[in-house]
DNA sequence: CTGTTAGCGCTTTCAC
DNA sequence: GTGAAAGCGCTAACAG
């Protein structure tokens, strides 16, 4: 109503506003507003200093309150890419659960410029308490010493990190046995596994699996090692795994190879399932929306969200965590990428 | 060496510890790691600084410098989900831009719980200065209040939202309209477009050059119209545009609905391309590695990343921003699947 | 039940 | 060229 000095913000509503328009102290606004537990205000004056705020519009100041507690209330999610489907899993586990702890989250993936600043600025420049980190979003050296420059304040996720005591991973191995399992059980003998350099964690750990299913049915385990984790690289990796071995079934280990996969077989007129079966690891949407429909094996990706946020948080409130592995068996889901081997 | 009060943090060093060591007041030390221009130091005592703040590995704390300056150099962008391809390269180039400005850059998403709030909470509770908002990220009536209370702080992306004065868009129109002129260079008559409602402006801009194209062709523009924007729904789409119209191509108007668009020609036995021809928006990772690779239209997504984040930081220097189309004219990127048409 | 006090770490006049 | 002082908005003892 009133001609404001318009177009210019109204600064916006501190607690000492709130405390003037109720008649009581900031502090007691702070109290109220905190619920904090060892301060008990009258209903009456607890009601109009709610209403105050409300009028106002209050909201907190993070800065001043960071500040004062020495702490942010939020964590930090690295991820390599943005690309790869089961990050939106992960990424909305994490989320949930930190917001369940009252630990907001933002997201940094290294695709970004600078990424490798970006993320321990987010720590050291007090952005975050804490982070968790999609392995290998950085190079692990870097993820290292972060991790000791911070007092341990990194949590490593999907696999392990040399130098670093703590992780959260999934049970690759046995969903990868799984998928040796379904193949076999198929008929297929001539099987061709692609996984990432086995200095990695996670590729290792990935390969073992895939061994010990070979193991038990007496199946080779023939193996291509791709450079990096690309599409392009799965892509490469099925054209030398094609004419190396002939396979009638090839396991890409990651949905991201699994799409390179498919563009090889389609180049070199391999039909899928007929001529060649395909199963990978993580069921997603990418995974339901190939042609034809890859049939995977499903693990708790977003489980691992919500254990990674409480873990961090745990690591925050001074507790020390080892290497532990989310619970709950993967599970084959049948789509239309895997048959019975020809002949 | 040492043996220090171990496993507690030593508390980081902050202006006033590099003071002490460098005998100089905490302001000066400001100045100097700031390279304040309106005060010069000698380069004795600038040196003397330098080499304390790195000896206790000085970083500055930004809850104290945000508090102070009352603004945080951090800029926010939100996007609908992580799964589509084209967010990857559209926050590569908010990044970029972002640093060269001096800014930083978190990344939120919503398919959070509580995405609302935590955008929202974003602004208010001073995470960053401002938001780049993919459009439809969030309920547009949400965003438009987001908006108004933030006193414009928020820069709609890819589309205007009603009741928002500024917005970054690509040439969308064109790049559709592109698409038909490929198809009917085919020799395609029987097209069909798959959109979102034309109650938001990104689909109704694709509509409107979906419909420009055909009509210069003289084709009738058959459309279908989703519910969402998910593969899903373009699956389901699909299915109708078949059923309903027999066509010989089909353009739907994102990757995501593409994905639906494979599998349900795969589904009904239509070879692509030689059944149907398949076009769509924004050339991707996706799309080079989709079976056939996916022929598209490449329009500069990164480079509407970039032009968001300049825009955005013009705005939070009290700028006005209309709404604005990034330059860059799209261009066709020939992949394997669209065909000449049958007979 | 509520107010007073102090200070988190930083930037910024204003002195000297 | 450098220092002193004040204060951003908040929380946490401690009083009363």
């Amino acid at each position: 109503m009133a001609p404001k000095n318009s177009s210019m913000p109204p600064r916006k509503a501190t607690l000492r506003d709130v405390g003037l328009l109720a008649k009581v102290d900031p502090s007691l606004v702070s109290r109220v507003l905190n619920n904090d537990p060892n301060a008990t205000a009258s209903l009456a004056t607890k009601s109009r200093i709610l209403s105050a705020a409300k009028k106002l519009n209050y909201t907190t100041n993070f800065s001043a309150r960071n500040l004062k507690m020495a702490k942010t209330l939020t964590i930090g999610l690295l991820l390599p890419d943005l690309t790869n489907p089961i990050n939106d899993l992960v990424a909305h586990g994490v989320q949930e659960r930190a917001a369940e702890l009252g630990y907001g989250l933002v997201i940094a993936n290294h695709s970004d410029i600078g990424g490798d600043r970006t993320i321990s600025q987010m720590l050291t420049q007090g952005h975050v308490d804490g982070i968790i980190a999609f392995v290998h979003s950085i190079n692990d050296s870097l993820m290292e010493n972060l991790s000791k420059n911070s007092n341990g304040r990194i949590l490593p996720m999907n696999g392990k990190i040399k130098g670093i005591e703590s992780s959260v991973s999934l049970d690759d191995p046995k969903a990868a046995e799984m998928c040796v399992e379904h193949l076999a059980d198929l008929g297929h003998k001539k099987i061709v596994g692609i996984f990432g350099s086995t200095s990695n964690d996670s590729p290792k750990r990935r390969v073992a699996g895939f061994k010990k299913g070979c193991a038990k049915y007496d199946i080779q385990p023939n193996i291509v090692f791709t450079q990096g984790y690309s599409s392009h690289d799965g892509y490469l990796a099925t054209l030398e795994a094609i004419t190396k071995y002939s396979p009638t079934a090839i396991f890409p280990s990651s949905n991201s190879y699994a799409l390179g996969t498919y563009r090889a077989l389609y180049e070199k007129k391999f039909r899928i399932p007929e001529d060649v079966s395909v199963i990978t690891l993580h069921n997603s949407a990418l995974t339901e929306f190939l042609s034809p429909p890859l049939t995977s094996v499903r693990l708790p990706a977003e489980e691992m969200g919500k254990v990674s946020a409480e873990k961090l948080i745990d690591m925050l409130n001074g507790k020390q965590i080892r290497h532990l592995i989310v619970d709950g068996k993967p599970s084959l889901v049948l789509r239309g990428s895997t048959a019975r081997v020809n002949g």
